[in-house]
DNA sequence: CCGCATCCGATTGGATACTG
DNA sequence: CAGTATCCAATCGGATGCGG
């Protein structure tokens, strides 16, 4: 059941496509282009340490000296530039207390949430190659 | 079931971790480390066009040609220095077959069989994505 | 046909210091 | 407490041309 049809239509198609892969046309891009769905997945937490913001944010919400405190290493102006890219994504929300001094709280969205399982399959995915490279040594070739 | 013991052990935690998303002590990083498997995951897919280079490889095996015939405006450069990075992954192996011209096969390894479910799941969150920006325009700030 | 070498512009990450 | 401003080094992507 791989090998079919190359008749139909305009013949405009140059492979076949696996349907889990790539179930519709946005999948079947030449390029990397902003509507794939994957591009669009990998933009959402790209960038160095927007994953273990997300992972933070995920536990529940936080303020900006929340976050310093447990990511340390992280400066104040990748953490502020971070949190401006996801907001602007529309994954993180702020939510700005009154009274003084200010606190604000930086809380995921429902969107934001919905990274959920592409996190835990990361973990997985990562998982799993730790394991076939301590079988097979990275330099085994 | 969120708020639970704080009081065990030496107290060097900060946080409850929530287990699906953090399983094992390799996830409960305050940085973007090496061997966390979050990190090993993107560091697999990681550059421009990697993941496209995949999905065609998931097809089956391809030569150079190949794929530089699928994906056009892919460099010869950045398309050889991602086969080479694959490669040094241990994601990709290279088979050069005898005869004249000189012909190169790429194939997945079975380790690099393994990044499929993470390719679909990006697939999935980028579609949930867009469906999600549809409801709610980027802008809506 | 299958690549590597060079060069270069653009983007990124980070250290440091300062403000409301 | 919650950020912004500047500056700088390193990395990345890509165009072009050459070599096995």
């Amino acid at each position: 059941m791989s090998q079919n049809h190359r008749d139909v239509g305009h013949q405009t198609e140059t492979h076949d496509w696996d349907p889990e892969l790539v179930p519709d046309r946005r999948g079947r891009t030449r390029r990397p282009e902003a509507g794939c769905p994957v591009e669009v997945a990998l933009a959402a937490i790209s960038g160095r340490w927007t994953t273990l913001v997300l992972r933070e944010l995920m536990h529940g919400p936080c303020s900006f000296g929340d976050l310093r405190g447990r990511l340390p290493d992280l400066s104040a102006k990748i953490l502020s530039e971070r949190l401006r890219e996801l907001t602007a994504r529309g994954l993180v929300a702020r939510e700005r207390l009154p009274g003084f001094p200010v606190r604000t709280r930086y809380v995921l969205t429902s969107t934001g949430a919905r990274l959920r399982p592409l996190l835990v399959q990361l973990y997985e995915t990562g998982t799993v190659l730790l394991d076939a490279m301590a079988v097979t040594p990275p330099d085994a070739r």
